[in-house]
DNA sequence: CCCTCCTATTTAAACGTTTACATTTATATT
DNA sequence: AATATAAATGTAAACGTTTAAATAGGAGGG
């Protein structure tokens, strides 16, 4: 069943038919409600491969991200989905385990036109590279843009996050305090690191890069990290984290240590996947507003998608600082 | 630049080119070399729309999740990645959210040739709709089969995982055992229930249904489950759940209540996320062989997209019990 | 030197759309 | 009624491949 059978049943022209389809408005409202019904008899639906042939478009558009095991993407691809879909544009997930030449494999349907644009979550390729992909290809950067690169991106203010947590955790008194942070070095966790400092400075604490342990994101280095804070002198009595699983590694050594966590020590994580209340005691954490980061980073790509030669754009969220009771909350 | 251009950069007509492409034997040597040099030096990559449209294929294969967030799933569809990517498949990953309406659209999919076939995860529709789907269309369910379905699946034995664990809980000499279920009312929690019941049985112990609690997966059924347990007279001293969320739910109850669990209560989990090493106590689950589980699924769906026709299996996967401190293991 | 039989290559149709341009039909204007 | 204008519809090319069927070019046999 293809158009021709339609405009064959209907006596009329393909053309027409393939009008009738996509709304044009030249078409007599007679023949539109003819056609119509025996596109509804027939469940006729247009092949989108002869489209994508004819238009030169897939309307699909390629997401990539890092890992598929982070709670913290979900909901931003479903905000990518449900903007998308609303625009007439699937999404096609990708993974690139932070392996380069996966991320150029995938990255490569942009050139091979199997994908029409690509949203970002996490790049490896360097700058210059991007910059370049995105004057070539609609292309947007979620979370992670590349520094230094010309590029339409969405993200919070991880500088001024982290500062805030910072600054509160001073005025409530502490006088050390200690970082538990990656070591991508890239744009967010160095935002993070940067918030840390700028916070110590401006309130007249000098900062001492020995409480500032940097080493991956998993559990265990949360619980190494917080192993070497708790061995400086003074002890720090709050450590901010650059992500959730950090702050829970942290929490668990605190723990096993006999520390009461919240109390003792306070912990902040960074995210707030929902880890952070499935645990004893509850993490605080910093939430990225996520459905609408994957929402604002799909409608800055579909102004691509109309004007390659668009400007591009940098948006900046808003966050929130959840208090939970690795703060010495109680709720 | 297309195999047109190629072709009269070659002095050749398009079909060489195209059988170049294709590893067509009917080539000769010499030409195929100059045919690829050309293709190299201009960097030439086919047209993936105008060849799908030609041989009717999409070379894409969907995969249905019900839901991003969940860690389970994650190696699963590595599994299937690169499995898929080894016969020229690539996966385009949808997510339902459980809402049927979202299965049917994705479904309709492999109706409008979007995409060549689909592995799902998790189903919503009757068994009547999988089977005359699976009847139509390359169509794999994974994890969880829907039952009385005529379709090919792969999954582990949950009735035979349960079962086991129950038994060694009995063997070392627990008495009242516990179990916390979903109320999804599919074919993997009905097989971990009944697993259940057939162990206490096979071991003289009668089944009693109020000590089973059936409700939602998340954490706080499990702290509600486990609640609901310890009010059982005489208290069980073990509980297995249908999930390591659960499994944590319960936990975070028990302990609570000032219960040792892994002494007091022995918890066991299942899925054997990673969330299980990152608590204290660590979680004890049952380990499904993700990686593997992705890898049949394809390579059962291949057989349907090589011939339609082929006959439907039923794929069955070992398991493993990890027993960690929930359990009373020290490791 | 002619014929047969391969092998290598070309020709042209087909896949299912969209759309610029051409044509027909209806309506309005004089 | 004749003409101009607008609206509706039709025609055919184009998108980039693959692949039957046709054809050309040799090699080998007689």
């Amino acid at each position: 069943m293809n158009i021709k059978d339609i405009a064959s049943k209907c006596n009329l022209s393909v053309a027409t038919i393939s009008r009738v389809i996509n709304n044009d408005p030249k078409v007599a409202d007679s023949t539109r409600k003819k056609v119509l019904s025996v596109i509804d008899k027939y469940k006729f639906v247009p092949n989108i491969t002869g489209r994508s042939l004819r238009t030169q478009k897939s309307n699909k558009i390629l997401v990539l991200l890092p890992t598929m095991s982070n709670q913290f993407y979900s909901e931003i691809i479903q905000g990518i989905e449900e903007t998308a879909e609303e625009k007439g544009y699937a999404i096609l997930v990708a993974v690139t385990n932070l392996q380069e030449h996966q991320e150029i494999k995938y990255l490569h349907m942009l050139r091979m036109k199997h994908v029409d644009g690509c949203i970002s979550l996490f790049n490896t390729i360097e700058a210059d590279a991007i910059t370049s992909l995105a004057k070539n290809y609609p292309f947007v950067q979620c979370c992670e843009p590349t520094m230094t690169a010309d590029v339409s991106s969405v993200e919070i203010n991880n500088r001024q996050a982290v500062y805030d947590v910072v600054k509160q955790f001073i005025d409530k008194g502490h006088k050390t305090i200690g970082m538990i942070s990656g070591n991508y070095y890239k744009t967010s966790e160095l935002g993070r690191e940067t918030g840390y400092q700028d916070a110590l400075r401006d309130h007249g604490i000098k900062f001492d890069k020995n409480l500032v342990v940097k080493n991956f994101y998993r559990y265990e280095d949360g619980a190494i990290g917080a192993k070497k804070l708790m061995a400086y002198k003074p002890r720090p009595t709050a450590i901010v984290c650059a992500s959730d699983s950090l702050a829970l590694g942290a929490t668990s050594y605190l723990k096993s240590q006999g520390l009461k966590v919240g109390i003792d020590v306070c912990v902040m994580g960074f995210d707030n996947t929902s880890i952070t209340t499935y645990t004893s005691p509850t993490i605080s954490s910093i939430n990225q507003p996520r459905y609408d980061l994957g929402k604002e980073s799909f409608k800055l790509l579909y102004e691509k998608l109309q004007d390659i030669n668009s400007v591009n754009k940098k948006i900046i969220l808003p966050y929130q600082i959840i208090h939970r009771e690795s703060t010495g909350s109680n709720n």
